[in-house]
DNA sequence: TACCAGGTGGGAA
DNA sequence: TTCCCACATGGT
């Protein structure tokens, strides 16, 4: 099945996802930049579970504040503390400041080049893909742990990041809100059904899978 | 108890 | 270039 059927498939079966989830509220009342939270969520995601992110991303707001200059200002020890619950506090820490050091707002990174965003300390390419997209409404598709997976089972494409990305920018329409639905559907579906060790049995789209089930 | 989660970066082969 | 491993908390 194309890439533009599975969509479909998915948008039909668990409807728009609504990512990247920000509290506009918060950040209209404290005059911060929502897509620095965006970024500051993007870096501490990496490899740990959304509901992890937004008890640091609490922590945070309770503390101080949700923004680049606040990361920039605060000592590193508190800044481990506030983010804990995300795992890897000591990397991330020390990665998020240094890239709030190097950037001071999200206005300097809004014309910026996918090349020069992944020389920023803790910035790979999924975390790269998710700030263009998801931050400043790039077309840049994000492919994660889970895309591979669900690529693989559903349409038996393998390949590194970068082939899959391309796969995904070929077959797409050029449409933001296709890429960002279409990412946030996957793992949606991956993470219910489509899991490591998958549950077919209760899928509904378990009749689209072209492959085996050994990724 | 073991595995997985909205990965990255450094070092060895 | 590619592969392997450390990084760490919290949920199932």
């Amino acid at each position: 099945m194309p890439l533009r059927e599975l969509y479909q498939a998915l948008f039909e079966l668990y409807g728009p996802q609504g990512w990247w989830p920000v509290d506009l509220n918060y950040h209209n009342l404290k005059g911060t930049d929502p897509r620095e939270e965006i970024i500051i969520g993007a870096i501490l995601t990496q490899n740990t579970s959304w509901k992890n992110v937004e008890r640091a991303l609490d922590n945070i707001k309770s503390y101080g504040e949700l923004s680049f200059r606040f990361i920039r200002e605060s000592p590193i020890e508190l800044l481990k503390e506030l983010i804990k619950p995300t795992g890897f506090y000591n990397q991330k820490a020390k990665r998020l400041k240094e890239f709030c050091m190097l950037f001071k707002s999200a206005n300097e990174l809004e014309n910026i080049s996918r090349e020069e965003l992944l020389k920023a300390p803790g910035v790979g390419e999924e975390t790269a893909d998710s700030i263009l997209l998801y931050a400043f409404n790039r077309l840049s598709f994000v492919i994660d742990k889970y895309t591979f997976r669900f690529i693989y089972r559903y349409m038996g494409i393998t390949g590194n990041y970068s082939e899959l990305k391309k796969t995904f920018e070929r077959q797409l329409p050029k449409d933001l809100q296709v890429y960002k639905e279409f990412h946030a559907l996957i793992d949606h579906h991956a993470k219910y059904f489509c899991k490591s060790a998958p549950r077919c049995e209760a899928c509904m789209l378990k009749n689209c899978l072209r492959v085996g089930l050994s990724f």
